[in-house]
DNA sequence: GTCATTTATCATGC
DNA sequence: GCATGATAAATGAC
């Protein structure tokens, strides 16, 4: 049972309209969002096929060759292999309607 | 060379299309009267998704983009606020 | 490690 | 010209 709120649930059409939602706020500071150059993410990519999961070795010469971070390297192949998955499903969703609708 | 040509195919941003108008209308309904914990469950995106004819990955980018655009927003008109708040409270469908 | 997010950016609709 | 949906970096829970 959560009691933090207003005294009528949710106290939002009341003339006041700054609402003390806990979720609006975000506490921690976070870095910028920067999207890489053509070259990083080719360089990238083709070491993912090789590999999904990158050695220690190899994310320190990624990390140097592409002047990113371990940490950016590493978050680069968590992301991508999150894409993977996630496209996997699409085409396997698309193959399944395909054969549903040929049988049928 | 590969995925700049790949992009230009297989990125969905490419081809785009806004939701229908009850489908935005059950998302924004959901959205204004949970406000004080906008993330439904797993089982509430199958409903919303369900019932809005979407993927449960588009519910999911709606109430990211739904949040973070209330967020910025806060302190300015919000209007569409007041309207489903007061929706709410009538009970009445448009 | 996965995975749901936050956030900025992208590409499109109109 | 912005509104909107989807994607790309970045964080945090677990």
């Amino acid at each position: 049972s959560s009691g933090s709120l207003g005294p009528m649930g949710v106290s939002v059409s009341c003339g006041g309209s700054t609402n003390p939602l806990e979720w609006t706020g975000q506490v921690t500071v976070r870095k910028k969002r920067k999207p890489y150059s053509k070259f990083q993410t080719l360089e990238l990519e083709k070491e993912f096929l090789f590999n999904a999961y990158v050695s220690k070795q190899k994310r320190w010469e990624l990390a140097r060759n592409l002047n990113l971070t371990e940490r950016q390297v590493k978050i680069w192949f968590q992301n991508r292999r999150m894409k993977n998955k996630k496209n996997s499903q699409r085409q396997a969703s698309q193959t399944q309607n395909n054969n549903n609708s040929a049988t049928n | 060379a590969v995925m700049i040509l790949r992009s230009r195919f297989l990125d969905a941003r490419r081809k785009r299309r806004n939701f229908s108008k009850q489908a935005s209308e059950i998302l924004n309904e959901y959205f204004y009267s949970h406000l004080s914990n906008p993330y439904p469950s797993e089982e509430a995106k199958e409903e919303l998704a369900r019932r809005c004819n979407i993927t449960m990955s588009q519910v999911s980018n709606w109430f990211g983009n739904k949040r973070i655009r209330y967020k910025k927003n806060i302190g300015k008109a919000q209007e569409e606020a007041n309207l489903y708040a007061a929706k709410k409270a009538a009970g009445v469908s448009p």
